[in-house]
DNA sequence: TAACTAACCTATTCACACA
DNA sequence: TGTGTGAATAGGTTAGTTA
């Protein structure tokens, strides 16, 4: 059960030479010092370290408690902005990926319909004449080929436009996986050691 | 198995230091 | 005097113990 003991011994210490009733009191350096090796050691506190801790410092136990709460939780705070951070930075470059994904897709799409516009152009002409026009691309065309070449060339656009869904999709899984990975149960935080 | 207990958590309050 | 920081509190969860 919770243990409301406050902390008359220490009040009382700080009280006496100020003639007013601190209800608070800041930990003195070497206190926070030892305190903070400790918590540097191990995160967690167990009964008998609380023990010595508060012997050593001159502090009640639940003090200790007390500051090894708020330590973690300040500990916490920073882990997950280390996170948000980390998490941030992955975003942007993808991102960044994925803008340049989709140029590369415009660009494709802008040549394939110039591609088939040419196509068509020269289909005419073989029409009349009878000559097969190769492209620099090197697709065959002919009025027998040109529907195929139309349906290969779509087939192209939709693998690319595929292969961006795809990226996308990925991404997203990486961040599931990431999450599922990253993504801490709650307090199980805390029974991990400092990194 | 329900009740109790201790330790922990998050959110909040409040005293104090300082610009 | 407003604001940031940290000690302390409130109330909830979890896990171990016991009758």
């Amino acid at each position: 059960m919770k243990q409301h003991t406050l902390l008359p011994t220490l009040m009382e210490k700080n009280m006496n030479h100020l003639g007013v009733d601190p209800k608070k009191k800041r930990l003195s350096n070497e206190q926070l010092e030892l305190l903070e090796n400790s918590f540097q050691d191990e995160i967690k506190l167990d009964p008998d370290r609380k023990m010595k801790l508060a012997k050593e410092l001159g502090l009640q136990p639940r003090q200790i408690a007390v500051w090894f709460q708020n330590r973690r939780a300040r500990w916490k705070g920073k882990q997950l902005e280390r996170l948000y951070d980390a998490l941030k930075q992955e975003y942007d470059a993808v991102s960044r990926d994925r803008q340049k994904l989709q140029q590369e897709v415009m660009a494709l799409r802008a040549m394939l319909k110039d591609h088939v516009a040419k196509n068509q152009v020269s289909t005419g002409y073989t029409d009349v004449s009878g000559e097969e026009t190769v492209e620099s691309t090197s697709i065959p065309s002919s009025d027998k080929h040109q529907p195929v070449a139309e349906a290969e060339a779509m087939t192209t656009v939709t693998s690319l436009h595929q292969m961006n869904m795809d990226a996308e999709c990925n991404y997203q899984m990486n961040m599931d996986d990431y999450n599922n990975t990253v993504m801490i149960p709650p307090y199980s935080w805390a029974t991990t050691s400092m990194p």
